[in-house]
DNA sequence: CTGAAAGCGCTTACAG
DNA sequence: CTGAAAGCGCTTACAG
């Protein structure tokens, strides 16, 4: 391998000149600049960039920890946090959990162990809030909070929930049917601010007196039990004439409404929560609640630089149980407003 | 940041000790590991990566190559490829081209760099075979032949033809639409494998006197032409009556036939290229020619292996033209069965 | 404006 | 079995 030093030697300067041209820092004088340029080319001299991250302490890495690419919402999400990374000059890493079997804390020790600079969280934990709080390192969630300090990054639910009761009640459905994650998941201070739409949702309908009744899909990974709950709905509720759910849960419903002759939106409407690509390839434009996937980007992004600057900024008193390296404003919280997208499965 | 210095202080032996501690390698007495076990707790020690992927020139991160991670073939392919990596320990580098404006010579640059340790190439490129040879870094490509010394896995696209072929042949079909990449990539000596199936499907349709047509498609990352396109064949052909593209063609197309009320399988089949969980939710579940895609993972993973081996291995006596520390056996290509899955949408 | 020196945090021969 | 030393390939103060 040729190194900085072959190229001095090549050129007849020392490495420090080489490394300023390289970098096109400071001042070199033209001739010098020349020389070593056309040293750099003879050699087919390229920068060993591990050599600098050692020296910076950085790798330009960012982790996306996501419970599988697979699902269209990861992988749309992931799609424009690399966009806005890329124009950062940050590199994407792939973190999921469900498709490799490692966990978040693996993930979490290569945070430490300055793998990455780091970490946007959009997989479900189970760890408790002091966990996250005790990395000192940056860390942005999306739609999940992990305790002060660690900023969160969400679609606001509860505009995604009216926008949903208010179409469901405008068009008279009298039986609704939401699907979801774990219904567990509901604890008061959950972590996980999604499941907010069914909340929403299930407090408007009752008021307004309309049937609902909320069926536990899998977890988000597991994408076959979704297609299997979605076609138990009609089994165990045959009366429904609304169904709500993930875009991969509203698809598979409004398949097996076509393969037991249910007219939609005539007799069944069907309301997708995403608005991913797969919600227009369904078997009918699928009427979503659109997360707006560019601006929850560009907002996880832009949180990320200010914990990475943070980060890099001025050394703890080494005191590492009071102070950290990290911005500890009170947990700021991005809502994202989301947007109902009228598809042909409502009325 | 406490170090290794600082572990050996606390624990009143070398730095040497404290890495043999560390990596688990050598004879440590066990009084000696004890007490730097200790210190280590204590300060609560963790290791630098970074210091040790300078020293073995080594990131242990694959980059994936693909246009776009949004698509459901590469968001699949690429969580089957980071469950295989996660296996060997080795990181996945998001290597979207169209995600971010970067193309594959940013990302090869970036190998070269040793940002990565190797490459899964996945997406088209332009560039001539001399480009692909002269970069002597491990590099697998997935579905493209790049030249010499660069091994190639993808799956038996003419299988594939004659899969649909047969399909088509038996149940009937007169006028089928082909909906792929752009023509040209027909040429021959083309570095795109994939366009075999419909050369395939086409030779045995033209024996068989069995009409067929062929429509492109925008590129794969342009999703929205896809949709487009689909639409469009109904005008374009009306008497058509059976339709083959990628998973995201065929569930727009069946849409679209369901919008004109065409009967699918009975007077318009739709076969399916790919299978992905998008053949299962569109419309009807589709007839699918699925890839195989934890082999074609493994298959890549195995390649890189021994590429990355290779690379590690003996160097190069620095001729630089004649020698290269890759793996340059005759290129090995590797092709995988497909399979034709029945789904709803053929007679 | 240029060069010699120290150092990023670890690993690995090599003596003892 | 343990320690002192050199080195991974670069960067950045610091003298000249």
């Amino acid at each position: 391998m040729v190194g900085m030093r072959d190229v001095a030697k090549a050129a007849g300067v020392s490495l420090s000149t080489v490394s300023l041209v390289v970098n096109n820092t400071g001042y070199v004088s033209a001739d010098m600049r020349a020389k070593v340029e056309s040293a750099m080319r003879q050699l087919n001299y390229i920068p060993n960039e591990l050599a600098r991250n050692l020296y910076r302490n950085r790798t330009n890495t960012i982790g996306v920890i996501m419970p599988t690419i697979a699902h269209p919402f990861f992988s749309t999400l992931t799609a424009h946090l690399q966009r806005e990374f890329a124009a950062r000059d940050l590199k994407t890493l792939l973190c999921s959990t469900a498709d490799t079997d490692k966990g978040e804390s693996e993930y979490i020790d290569m945070l430490q162990r300055h793998m990455m600079d780091g970490i946007i969280m959009a997989a479900h934990t189970e760890h408790p809030a002091d966990y996250w709080t005790s990395i000192h390192r940056p860390i942005v969630a999306f739609d999940r909070t992990l305790g002060e300090g660690v900023p969160v990054v969400r679609s606001d639910h509860e505009q995604g929930g009216r926008l949903i009761a208010r179409q469901l009640i405008d068009s008279g459905a009298r039986h609704v049917v939401l699907v979801g994650g774990p219904r567990s998941q509901f604890a008061e201070g959950t972590t996980f601010p999604t499941i907010r739409y069914h909340l929403t949702v299930e407090r408007l309908l009752a008021e307004a007196g309309i049937a609902c009744d909320y069926v536990e899909a899998g977890t988000v990974a597991d994408i076959a039990a979704h297609e299997a709950t979605a076609c138990a709905i009609f089994e165990q509720y045959p009366d429904v004439d609304a169904i709500v759910g993930s875009d991969v849960v509203a698809s598979v419903a409004l398949q097996e409404a076509s393969r037991r002759g249910i007219e939609v939106p005539a007799d069944l409407q069907v309301i997708a929560y995403d608005g991913t690509l797969m919600a227009e390839t369904a078997g009918k434009r699928l009427t979503a609640i659109r997360q707006d996937f560019p601006a929850i980007a560009a907002a996880l992004a832009v949180r990320m630089d200010s914990q990475i600057a943070a980060d890099g900024g001025p050394a703890s008193p080494s005191k590492n149980d009071s102070a950290s390296n990290v911005d500890t404003q009170p947990t700021p919280e991005e809502v994202i407003p989301v947007a109902l997208i009228p598809g042909e499965t409502t009325r």
